[in-house]
DNA sequence: TATGTTGCCATACAAATGTATGGTATTTTG
DNA sequence: CAAAATACCATACATTTGTATGGCAACATA
């Protein structure tokens, strides 16, 4: 049905799906010019109509920024993965991505959250299991009560957050782990973020 | 610190969050014009210099559509929840919203999906608990083994979706309950949508 | 009363933006 | 080979879009 896309043009459908699932907002003519170095919006222009007739995206003439896409898998935006973590046995965050997954549109992410992939089943009394994705904002000060990744001597640990007067507690979920307790000036400690939310993909059963 | 805002400033920035976080796209200053019925777009650009004096939103000048909420709480967008599902006892999903769900904004929804709040324990063999919320996507096709939000007699219920030759199985994941089979010329069966995820907000526990 | 804020309109203008048209060169395809 | 598609450029033009300026009315406030 669909047609092949060129190299370029795939390019800019990156660049298209980049900006409107990862930035949120679609970008003009001259912004893809001027990400592709082309001195010209007439060139974009041209691609955008190639990329259209092949069924890619759809125009909303005369409107600014009216690219939409039409993927039939434009619910899922692959997101990168950066590590995985246990409540109990922390694991390194790899400065890499270890994986993709494919996120629906729902999960447009704020600006620089990003994704851990839960191993391992020592969060279950938090209904949280192996395989489900958590959600780390990481420009949220932490409350009391609420679920953190920190990194304690360079190891990740999911727990749940509290402050005492010159100490952090770091409780988990499950009894079987004695809450850490750390001082507010030890430098090897710091919270990542705060674990806004969980995601689960339907569908496949990859627990 | 932030100054209040009056009536229409506060219906503006309610109608800027709807368009930004729901729609995705910040609108033009045409846009906000037309849907007040102003005549003019002079009049909304005052508006949005009032607002952004209180410091509610950040213009990006000359850009267009360049209109960002500074909000603190910015990462949390009230989404209507249309109704409650049960796997075992079908309940009916209200024309209007019973609740509203603050969810962050990685939860963009896909324009037309909708939430669910789960409730009961019927779904906890599929790792889905009571008070999750689900979102429901009504414009993909169900696959087999798909779980699926299906409107049976005017009641909906929650299920796995398998296609047969010439019936429809509904299994539940609860053994509990038995699989529903619907002959497929059935008038009062019709797939809804397909869960294409379960979101679960952290930070109050409200099981 | 004077002053300021709010709310709306009209007009004007510069820049941004999308679009149309034509040109050149390279590559692919029948 | 000829025709078509691709890839890029330049120029020109109409809208869209954001912005600036001024005017008018209602209202609160000092």
């Amino acid at each position: 049905m669909k047609k092949e896309l060129t190299k370029i043009q795939k390019n800019i459908l990156d660049f298209l799906i980049d900006q409107i699932k990862g930035k949120g907002i679609p970008p003009t003519l001259a912004d893809i010019a001027n990400y592709f170095g082309y001195s010209n919006r007439a060139t974009v222009q041209q691609h955008l109509k190639a990329i259209e007739k092949k069924g890619y995206i759809k125009k909303n003439p005369k409107l600014s920024r009216g690219i939409e896409l039409t993927l039939e898998d434009k619910f899922f935006v692959p997101k990168p993965v950066l590590g995985e973590v246990a409540a109990g046995n922390p694991l390194t965050i790899y400065p890499d991505a270890i994986d993709t997954v494919k996120l629906p549109t729902i999960a447009k992410m704020p600006q620089d959250s990003f994704l851990l992939r839960v191993k391992g089943d020592s969060l279950k009394d938090a209904y949280i299991f192996s395989g489900d994705i958590v959600i780390v904002n990481p420009n949220l000060e932490p409350k009391n009560g609420q679920i953190v990744v920190a990194v304690l001597d360079d190891a990740a640990v999911v727990k749940r957050f509290y402050k005492k007067k010159n100490e952090i507690e770091l409780i988990s979920e499950n009894p079987e782990y004695k809450p850490i307790v750390i001082d507010k000036k030890y430098a090897l400690f710091q919270v990542v973020g705060i674990v806004v939310g969980i995601y689960r993909s339907m569908g496949k059963k990859e627990v």
